[in-house]
DNA sequence: TTCTTGATTAGACATTTGTCTAACCAGCTG
DNA sequence: CAGCTGGTTAGACAAATGTCTAATCAAGAA
């Protein structure tokens, strides 16, 4: 019967080792990690994350991220909604516009799930 | 106008920062890795990466995988499939039984697109 | 107030995706 | 060979997803 304990983790979702190589992903903890990865798991997502984290001051308002799409804006504001409701972004209404910046942490954590913070791992095979 | 040009990389697939914070994804670097993201984003598939991973000998046999899953046999095979073709495991019949094993690159290559390399930058907020 | 611009919501629709059953292929063993 | 077990392929189908148009909301300007 194969294990399926939950990986040693801190509040900040650090692990001590990439948890996806020391040991079985929960049910749960599969659920809720493949939430987070459905939402960047699309081009236009992808780019929308990209943009904001490299727009100046590390935000950008909506109307600089819908000019870079051959999307309409209710199509952009879908996607961005998709990765709000997932933590990876943040956004504010400032006067007439929207601003939008990243979720750093959340980043981090999906990063450090797949991540060989340990490369002797990633080595092995 | 937004910036387009693509990140830095070597042959493995590391970045000297973090790609997606450095600058703007291209189109088609986005298209590419959205492929793989979508490939991990699903609760089963992230669950048999982690299986096949943390099995002994780093291989794992399709038996002892379906198994695990409250799916059947033609399911699990599908997501399998789909690992497969988006490069992120390898497969090999030997003798009655076909073994899977991960490949580790693909996954660093993922994990480096997100991952605070350096860790001012997702503190930097 | 009314108009204009920036952005979201609602709903329709085609495409993609995850699952199943049935059929098939690949090796072993008697 | 025939039969058995492990695994994949084919095809059907319901659910989820990405996109659009039309309508709506929010804030500032005339």
């Amino acid at each position: 019967m194969l294990n399926q304990k939950l990986p040693a983790a801190d509040s900040a979702g650090q692990v001590c080792c990439t948890p996806l190589v020391c040991e079985p992903l929960s049910v749960a903890e599969a659920e809720e990690m493949s939430v987070l990865f459905k939402a960047i798991a699309d081009p236009v997502r992808l780019r929308l994350i990209s943009l904001i984290a490299c727009h100046e001051g590390g935000e950008a308002c909506v109307c600089d991220l819908t000019e870079a799409f051959d999307l309409t804006g209710p199509t952009i504001s879908h996607h961005l909604k998709v990765l709000r409701e997932a933590g990876l972004i943040n956004s504010q209404r400032r006067g007439t516009w929207v601003y939008y910046w990243i979720n750093p942490d959340v980043l981090a954590r999906l990063s450090a799930l797949l991540g060989p913070r340990v490369p002797e791992l990633a080595a092995s095979r």
